[in-house]
DNA sequence: TGTACATCAGTGAACGCGCGTTCACTGATGTAC
DNA sequence: TGTACATCAGTGAACGCGCGTTCACTGATGTAC
């Protein structure tokens, strides 16, 4: 066998990559495939001895946000302590940071590409659905809150954390973003009854991929 | 003058219009000039006349979901009495409608075309910003929450309606999507303390065009 | 009322361009002896 | 160790296509007399 076993994996997964921060940053219809090749240091004529077409990659891109356990790096800095009993409230902290807000390219794919996927076929709205309810149950676990049923408030919780991004991200007025962003913090906490609580319990922290959520060993569903 | 006066003004909103339903439903790139022209009767050469260029259009397009104040129908038997007291009750139950999810084409833009907008220049930005800020002062007139600055419960349930329909639509099940849109419906409504009044007041009420709210008399910004 | 005319809204052929996709080829790799 | 070889990952020229855009033209319109 001429090239060392496992080499084309990892060159697919530099592919998918290249391709998950152009599309991130320019959706799908902006970005060619001699950008997404030229982003993993490759040519345009080998793309399809990896994928079938360009929207097959596509499909790729968005289920691997939550399959591909080979994150490098996600938002530096902000931690989230999987093992507390405040997961909800740290997740909600850090995908409504200014870091997330800023950091498009490695963004959470249902903060950059919402429109793009409603426009998508049923294997891309799959892997949303998926990363999505994800996040709903991990909310779940952790909330606090009595008064309603548990699994609606996540259910509310997390589109208020998506849709704040999202909005965020569309209005020109930096200022107006931040106000709005803090906003839904602060009502998100208080629909996870984290409010009342301090706000970060010490210990080792791993630090949470939140795009890859689902992998997370003993988090996903 | 050979045209009748207002010839011009009549055509180029009707190539807007359809503009706004292709964009609403395919995004930016995949809507030709061709079909948008088509759309509204006409050849795709006369195009240049009316806009400068295919991005001209787009700007103008979101620009007019406010400012243009000849909507014709939206969403029929979806109704809001503005000059009631729970406006904002209303809203928020026309917003996370089922037939507010299922009509693509004459959805509000901000649920059809967020990803779109954060990828655009300051001025369709500028539109969406305008739009969401309305939202938002209708929401904080009519809430009844004082619990908190009203201001920024305003600010969370109109992400929350946003990013509810947004998540929705990325959905492959229906059913998910729909128990999404309840939950954020009746998280929403707490939020604004319309959950402890009467569904409707009755009275005349006129028709609440969604997509157009700044524009209405006495509503708006 | 009828005819000649000027205007200009809309047409459709044509353009260059960049894209997705294909494919014959190259040359770096590990293997066999 | 060295040489010949088979494999195949990656290259880059070439293709057809549809797009945005341009422009010389057509023909319907309202006006002038």
């Amino acid at each position: 066998m001429p090239y060392p076993a496992g080499h084309r994996t990892e060159v697919k997964a530099r592919i998918v990559q290249s391709a998950r921060r152009l599309f991130n940053r320019r959706g799908f219809d902006d970005v060619s495939i001699t950008q997404i090749m030229a982003g993993a240091g490759l040519t345009h004529g080998g793309f399809y001895s990896y994928f079938k077409s360009k929207s097959d990659l596509y499909a790729a891109v968005l289920g691997c946000f939550f399959t591909d356990p080979n994150w490098k790096s996600c938002w530096e800095g902000v931690e989230v302590d999987l093992s507390s009993t405040d997961v909800g409230s740290q997740v909600v902290r850090a995908y409504l940071s200014r870091q997330h807000f800023e950091d498009v390219e490695n963004s959470c794919p249902m903060v950059a590409l919402p429109s793009d996927v409603s426009r998508s076929g049923a294997r891309a709205k799959r892997a949303f659905e998926t990363v999505f309810q994800a996040m709903v149950s991990i909310l779940e676990r952790s909330s606090f809150e009595n008064g309603r049923p548990r699994h609606i408030t996540a259910q509310a919780t997390a589109a208020l954390c998506v849709g704040g991004m999202v909005v965020a991200r569309a209005m020109v007025n930096r200022a107006i973003a931040d106000e709005l962003r803090d906003a839904c913090m602060a009502v998100a906490l208080k629909l996870g009854g984290w409010d009342k609580q301090s706000k970060t319990r010490n210990g080792k922290s791993k630090r949470l991929l939140l795009t890859g959520l689902p992998s997370q060993r003993g988090v996903g569903l």
